[in-house]
Order: C-alpha cells, then structure tokens, then sequence
DNA sequence: ACTTTGTCGACAAGTTTTGTAGTAATCTAG
DNA sequence: CTAGATTACTACAAAACTTGTCGACAAAGT
C-alpha cells in the first residue's frame, strides 16, 4: 500500500495554493515559488499540477504574472480526490479495482477483506478536505484515529 | 495504493493452506496443489510460500509426501501479517514509513494525514484473521463497513 | 539408488515511477 | 508589435519494481 511521490508532492503543491487562497481565493502562485517552497523537481511539479487542472482541482494562467490557483474551495476538495487524480482508484489489487476481482475456492471471501479496506480508506481520505489539512483542524473521527495507543508507531 | 501480486496470491495460497487446517493442522498440502488450485504460477507460489516461511507463518517439509502447512493457528493469523511479510509496511510514502516523513511550511500537518489512513487501514487488517476470511465469518466491524451504501460500487 | 518435493540464487522481460529536455502556446508590459 | 515570462504538451530516458522463469541443489521417503 503506498503512495506515489506524485500524489505527494501534488498534496504540498496544493497545500501551499490552498494557504494562498485563504489570503485571496484569486492569487496566482508561480510553479517556481511552488517547487522550491516544498522542494519538488520543477518539471515534475508541471506535470502534475497540468494533471490537477484536468481534474478541475486546480487553475493557471499561462504569461508573465501567471500561475497557479486552485479552481474550487479547499473545504470543498478531498484528500481522496487528490489520490485520485494523481494515482488512480484508492485501492487496486493486482491492478484491478476490489468489485472486478474474481476468487473461487478457499479465497471466496477475499473480496470482502479488500472491499473493506477500501471503505475504511475512503473513510479517512473522503472526509479530509485540503482547508482541514491546511489549518490543522483535522476531523474528529481523523484527531480520534491519531489519538489512539500505538498510532504513531511502527508495527 | 495497491496490493501487489504477490500478496493476493500469498493469501489464497495461505487461505488454502487453512482449509487444510481446518481438517488436520498436520497436514501437508503440495506447492503444485496449491498452484492448480487458485491457478498461481509454481515458481513464483514457491517463492512466496520461501517467504512466508521466512516470516514464520508457513512450515514445509522436502520430499516425497512434503508440502506446505500453516505453522500457526490460523485465528492467530491476521491479514496485516500476511500483507506485512509480502508487500513490506501497510502504509508507505515515496517509500518512506509515515512517521519518518518531515513536513515544513504549508504541509506540516500532511503526516497526520497519512498516519489516520494507516491506523485506519490497521484497524481492518489486524482484525481480520486468516480463519474469519476461510470460514467467511469477518469481525462485526468489517461487516459494518460492507453493509454501508455504496460500499461496493466505485467512484 | 531413485523419485519427489522444497530451497535458493541468478536472471530477464515488462511495467511503472520519477524525472528531464525541448518546443509551442499564451499572457503582460512596454 | 515585440520581448520576456510563464504554463502546456510531447517525447524521451534512467532507475526501480513487479512478475515471473530457470537450473542446480538439498532433503525426505521408498
């Protein structure tokens, strides 16, 4: 289970628009100021926020005095939305989505276990919004998870 | 997130081991019956079954009348277990463990993100057991999250 | 001995990830 | 209308990972 450094660095690049349109919800931020406040390959940085625009997350506007903003509500924009537009379905297996898989025999009930999986990380992701992330003010069923014994440590 | 290969295959390899189980804990069942059984390719079976072994979920046995058995109840077997042995830490980003990733600026609170979606993906998990998934009795909580509109179709 | 079966290491093809380079399009300023 | 700045897009490439395959070896039973 992991997340690409595209989704990542594409949830800090959104991070820093969704500081710039608490300030005014019209600002452009330049992909150079971008990638070197979160330290990302300017490139790189390109192509992901072009893959955000496509996915309506995100505007620009291309010139001298261009950028970057982002082209919805941060409270309206999840955290699965992000992964979504940048690694595809939350959970594949094998590189199929839990409902297509097919298992017979002993493993009849595996689906189910992914089926799971996915809903409980819809769970999480689906109700975290970029302005939740951005403030700090997580959700509580999210503060609940994070207070838990154990949470911040390794298995 | 995506479960590998060669997860899906290690469990129902090891869900057929637990049928086995189930009639004799002694019993030893053939890398090739197993193979034809979920239709895993040998070879790559047997290296899973080498590293499953590694992590002391399996035990085998060479020679004529060999095979492979579970070396441990399987109500003491848990998915995580499984996935931990195959595909490495359930939660990773950029291949980094959550706790070790380090936030400035706007994204400080990202690794609280990440650290939720692992407590949530561990709280389904290690709560199922390899027994609940052979038997098709999951915990209540997992049958909670399958009974949830919506919970099988995708978005 | 001989057969059966797991063990192990090396390798290899294919795919995905993580970028880089170069060119085109678009916007603003002057 | 020109020059400079900035994003858009395509193509490419290196590295890592995934998904296997092969062949020699070790152990167990007959």
């Amino acid at each position: 289970m992991h997340v690409s450094a595209k989704a990542d660095y594409g949830m800090r690049a959104l991070l820093e628009l969704a500081a710039a349109y608490a300030e005014n919800p019209q600002r452009l931020v330049k992909g150079d100021t971008i990638s070197k406040a979160q330290d990302i390959p300017l490139k790189f940085l390109e192509g992901i926020l072009r893959q955000l625009r496509q996915s309506g997350i995100v505007a620009s506007q291309r010139g001298a005095d261009g950028g970057y903003r982002l082209d919805r509500d941060p409270k309206d924009v999840s955290i699965a939305d992000v992964v979504r537009a940048l690694d595809g379905p939350l959970a594949a297996i094998r590189g199929q989505r839990p409902e297509d898989l097919d298992y017979t025999g002993a493993s009849e009930h595996l689906r189910e276990v992914w089926i799971a999986v996915r809903a409980s990380m819809r769970h999480v992701l689906e109700h975290i919004s970029l302005a939740d992330v951005a403030t700090g003010a997580l959700p509580s069923n999210v503060t609940d998870l994070l207070a838990e014994p154990g949470a911040w440590q390794r298995r």
